[in-house]
DNA sequence: GCATTATATTGACTCGTATCATTTGTTTAA
DNA sequence: TTAAACAAATGATACGAGTCAATATAATGC
């Protein structure tokens, strides 16, 4: 099972939680029940009235639909912090499109589509807040999702020096490595092998520089014609704590 | 320059805006402004105060902050379509955190925080609508990261296979094609080519059967074994926080 | 029916990157 | 200072998957 502290823990996270003053939080508990499921047990059916919505606490689920034809294609598969279904509620939507079904031991906790409305209607800054949190998701995800498109290790590391040069309006930048360039490999997702042939590489045709924790670009428009990363995808946001010098 | 149609379909499409109602949307736009900045112009500066945010409407532009030092770090790039600093007006943070500056020629729509707020505060229902966009958006995003994150070939078809079988809760499973394997091969990012020979290979294994336009699997378990796929997804807290300088 | 086209399969080759093994260089501590 | 430990570079090799070219197998129209 789930302990108490940890439920809190992952409901209190969520963004659609994380905004509630307290007293919102314990109105809108007092009417959400936890509860488990068994593998290949329904949560709900497609076509079900849905007056409430879920939030994974343990386990995973999938959403499907099924076809006249009898074949079923999962939409979505659900894991321990995701909620589902309520989009239908904020949509006004009064039957689940599909349904959802355990796929391995599950707990959930469901949560009164009315109760949680209420509140966003009596206090629009609560709605306001939790909006706050899904923008800032919504950019984050953004940012993961151009990340995790660019494909190959060359992009991926000019990427990283494009993000992290200077700025000085010239044509070269310097930027400061003050971590081990085996971290910054594997922050890259390259191994360090392969990144140590790259900055050689890219040292032999000219691109930058090397000196003892130092990358000199000589000449960044040549950086961004080197690359072709797509258009649409010139960032990226690489986990990396980098801390400037100087 | 941009044309008047084509600025409507971007607003309109996009998940601050495309909820409201005719009038909000003539409310809002009564008091937002369109313009344009040249490359290396800044639209805002850190620190300034935040009472407005924008849509990209053409062209691209960084998000950065700047240490005392003086290093740049780019925290996001903005592109056709995207809005950014809408954050800062759901949490009523006073001063943009960032600057903004152009990298291409670019046209942008500033939308009045106060009067955006205000068609909020007035009608609640526009704020449910708007989240029910943002909560149908988060759940795309997180499936297409899902997806991205099964980086070869075979998993990202095994995921397929085993989202897509018709389950009968026993440890075999058809599934039925109805598109032409070169658009299901396009759907997974694999040339056709590959396709077919992962297929011949998987049979081969005794994984799988094909039958005109259907594909039995054998064995549901042994599939699941010979997927490493990730339990689960990437997606997680990838804290990406630019640490200023002392 | 046959011809025409689209869709699938198969083979030969290339490229990027991972892996393993080895060597070189650089810290750290006794 | 020297040995031990770690970081980085280099070489050899293997594998996945893309590309191009050729062929095979449907589907479609006349």
């Amino acid at each position: 099972m789930i302990t108490d502290s940890h439920i809190i823990d992952i409901v209190s996270t969520h963004h659609l939680f994380s905004a509630l003053t307290d007293a919102e939080f314990k109105q809108l508990f007092a009417t959400a029940k936890t509860f488990k499921v068994e593998p290949l047990e329904n949560v709900f059916h497609q076509g079900d009235e849905a007056n409430r919505f879920y939030l994974v606490l343990r386990g995973h689920l999938k959403l499907y639909r099924t076809s006249p034809s009898g074949q079923e294609k999962v939409v979505e598969v659900m894991r321990q912090g995701n909620t589902f279904a309520e989009a239908l509620m904020f949509n006004n939507k009064p039957f689940y499109p599909v349904a959802a079904q355990a796929v391995s031991e599950s707990d959930l906790i469901a949560i009164d589509n009315e109760t949680y409305l209420k509140i966003l209607k009596i206090n629009p800054e609560a709605g306001i807040a939790i909006m706050a949190n899904m923008s800032i998701r919504l950019h984050h995800d953004l940012n993961e999702i151009e990340m995790l498109s660019v494909e190959n290790a060359k992009n991926r590391l000019l990427l990283f020096l494009l993000k992290n040069l200077q700025d000085n309006n010239s044509n070269e930048g310097i930027i400061e490595l003050d971590i081990s360039k085996r971290t910054l490999a594997s922050l890259l997702s390259i191994q360090p092998e392969t990144f140590s042939r790259l900055l050689k590489k890219m040292t032999k045709e000219g691109l930058i520089e090397e000196r003892k924790g130092l990358i000199r670009i000589m000449d960044i428009d040549a950086l961004y014609a080197a690359s072709d990363i797509p258009v649409q995808s010139v960032t990226g946001n690489i986990p990396v704590q980098f801390v400037p010098g100087e």
